[in-house]
DNA sequence: GATCTTTGCAAGTAATCACTTGCATTTTAC
DNA sequence: GTAAAATGCAAGTGATTACTTGCAAAGATC
């Protein structure tokens, strides 16, 4: 019956369902439910499936910015580690959602407001990078493409890690992958 | 009218709209007139639109397994950018081909048998990395980790660049990736 | 050439989906 | 307490999809 609804909670909902089914397989039906709301109110509140899509998606957008930022320190090792903890934290959530925007929003014209949702932590890095290139400490170059090289094997890992591919892969050492990226990236 | 139909070419065809539009987007009617045959006999050769898919991405497998394998040669470095060189000159298709696997194949049960497709390079390269570890050249630790690390900047860098992200990213520089995966993993 | 097989065309079925409408109930605001 | 707003329920619409059926024409085989 009539009652309040929170549309954060709503939007939360919706991008779980996305996550799970992908956005044809996201029915209007199946968020509702999930959401515990009817169906038709979708409609009234939100306008259409596609408008509620972006809306949940920029939502999951603004929460990230809500965040506590990543910040530059100084502490090479730290801030690395720190940044590639900061995405694993929320690896399971970022790769579903890097995925989705990849293969599946950017088919869909009606989405384009929502592309750039899962890309700013790696913006974000790229700014460190460069400030720790300037100053000498990491290897020059694209500050995108160093943090590619940190960030890439994570992904990819949890990537495989989430669905049955048959590969015996076990969670990435992070320490480890730190300590190998320093050898490689790392001006002594 | 009644002709000859070429199975290869209609699952070449229906992979690459699997790839545009992903499995609900490639609609029987989309992969028959891509492959300028009639939708009934779509149903009439392969059964279900399921076994249709399973069949042409197993057939994506054959393609794959049918190809020069990457072979451990005793050169490091030659190996490893041969490695990185033979997804790279895939990439487009391996990344779109794991993408469509890890989100949405994943999805459908009746896919099933078509999850390990996109694998195969991976598992192999583990199994040449194996070798070099062996022989005490290259950093001991899991295998396919260590191909994360080669492979994953890679295929993050050619996931993010196939997508409308509003990232800035270059292409990525093999030789150097590999000159710096070098210093990070190779024991001199 | 005759027969069988294959394929195309056209029409159709049942199910599903995004979305709408009408009515009733509950909640909120004044 | 009253009126307005919000939400739920049920039924429904139009479009789309995977898939089927019947007929005819073309290709392959003997």
């Amino acid at each position: 019956m009539a009652k309040q609804i929170d549309d954060a909670d709503v939007f939360t909902t919706t991008v779980d369902v996305l996550l799970a089914n992908g956005y044809a397989g996201a029915t209007t039906k199946l968020i509702a439910e999930a959401a515990g709301i009817n169906e038709v109110t979708l409609f009234r509140k939100y306008g259409s499936k596609a408008q509620l899509v972006t809306a949940a998606l920029l939502h999951e957008r603004a929460a990230l910015e809500g965040e506590k930022p990543t910040e530059y320190t100084g502490d090479l090792a730290a801030d690395l580690l720190g940044m590639v903890r900061t995405y694993a934290e929320a690896a399971h959530r970022q790769s579903g959602l890097m995925m989705l925007i990849l293969s599946e929003v950017a088919r869909y014209p009606e989405l384009q407001e929502a592309m750039q949702v899962p890309f700013m932590l790696v913006s974000r890095f790229g700014q460190i990078v460069a400030q720790y290139q300037k100053e000498g400490r990491l290897q020059p170059g694209e500050p995108l493409l160093v943090v590619g090289a940190l960030l890439g094997p994570v992904i990819v890992n949890t990537m495989l890690r989430s669905a049955e591919t048959g590969l015996p892969i076990p969670p990435i050492d992070l320490p480890v992958h730190i300590e190998r990226f320093l050898h490689g990236y790392a001006i002594r």
